[in-house]
DNA sequence: CGCGGCTTTGATGTTCATCAAGTAAAGTGG
DNA sequence: CCACTTTACTTGATGAACATCAAAGCCGCG
């Protein structure tokens, strides 16, 4: 397992700096577990008890809202530490989680990563950066996209997906109109009528999920004085 | 200085569980500087050399858009660390800071905290529970505010300056309107016509800068379902 | 005293959510 | 595999919420 995990991106991201001696305790119990497309991976309120790494496919983790409505919080990507965030500040899960796609996610004991942030305080630190790094990105974004007009968040999204996700300007949608509009919070119908508008103004091809974008530059105007 | 740093609260809020000698360490170093109101106390980009922790008084941290306007991420009460969140995640302060009220700030050097962090390892699973804390309150403050109209925000801070930061009902308030806008996103001229609002309802008595809040149920009802 | 920033109120227009209604697509059970 | 049900998608019409613009009084400060 050992080999593996050091050529693992899961390691290069946050276990980096560990002894063999050290890796070797956390690796004897990792394990991946794969999920379909729409299935639950983390439900809120359960207990963390592990540190999930998504190794392949798309995730959206999300809460529900006091009136029942569901609010994405952010999209994980392959190489992010799923839910880093939460995993030091409560015992429980403060949002669900599900797979945007099939995906591949592996999993550490929380115990024995913890275990060895005792041992070993450079592990502490580069956590701690990178936990840093994890909440300033998610606050910057909800700042960004809150103070967008419904425009430019949709540009803003499109934008992520072509060049932060797939790195390709074509692409399937892998979130509903709804989805989205839960992401970027704006209406269903709102989301449909800004994607036919940029369909009518050439930005976009649409067909059902599939999205091709057609002028980046018009997008990245839009998003940037929307 | 260890028997002053002892019975500070900055010991008991991030360093409790540091030995003496690891406590002297830090302390001999440690250092606090008095600021006026409307001081600056941390210019956006500034380097990162220390912890900051605000002992006494009040503090606004901000930033400003790109299209110039500032806008007002927290506010910072009495035991709070300051900017604990970027402080591990950059070098250079992303965010300025200033003295709303006359203010007290402790400072201990970083390079100190981090030495600490690499013997200790307890002490960095305390820091990264505390980072991850205090970016969960960001982020759910955030996304409450942001899903609020604005007379539900506006019940909102005067509710949070009431009950979390004055303990009292009535209190002069540390912002301009402009100010209270940037806070919670609105323009001044709202700000103001939901004070007048309020004022007429009999929620609130206005005088300048000081606020009475004369119907708090009320409050509380428009800050739920607003 | 006069200047600039803060405060206040009113009028106007834009942006966006909501409601309604219909079509298309995707599950579901027989 | 087909009828049935549900969920997703789409467009239009309407109204509410909010920003913007304008004008005037107020206050502190050099």
């Amino acid at each position: 397992m050992l080999e593996t995990c050091r050529s693992c991106v899961f390691n290069s991201v946050l276990f980096e700096g560990l002894s063999d001696e050290e890796l070797n305790y956390l690796a004897g119990y990792a394990s991946f577990e794969p999920f379909r497309k729409s299935d639950t991976v983390i439900s809120q309120g359960d207990e963390v008890n592990f540190i999930s790494f998504l190794k392949q496919g798309l995730l959206k983790v999300f809460r529900k809202n006091d009136d029942g409505k569901e609010q994405i919080i952010s999209i994980a990507k392959p190489n992010d530490c799923v839910g880093l965030l939460t995993v030091f500040s409560d015992k429980h899960y403060q949002y669900s989680i599900a797979a945007l796609e099939d995906s591949i996610i592996y999993y550490v004991e929380l115990s024995r990563v913890k275990y060895i942030l005792l041992q070993n305080g450079a592990f502490g630190m580069r956590l701690l950066g990178r936990v840093s790094l994890a909440a300033d990105a998610i606050i910057n974004n909800a700042y960004n996209i809150a103070k967008k007009n419904l425009r430019g968040r949709i540009a803003f999204i499109l934008l992520e997906f072509a060049d932060e996700i797939y790195r390709n300007d074509q692409f399937d949608l892998p979130l509903s109109r709804k989805e989205i509009g839960e992401l970027i919070g704006m209406t269903t119908e709102n989301v449909i009528r800004i994607f036919s508008e940029f369909r009518h103004d050439g930005i976009l091809s649409i067909s059902g999920k599939t999205i091709t974008i057609l002028n980046k530059q018009m997008l990245h105007s839009i998003e940037k004085f929307g």
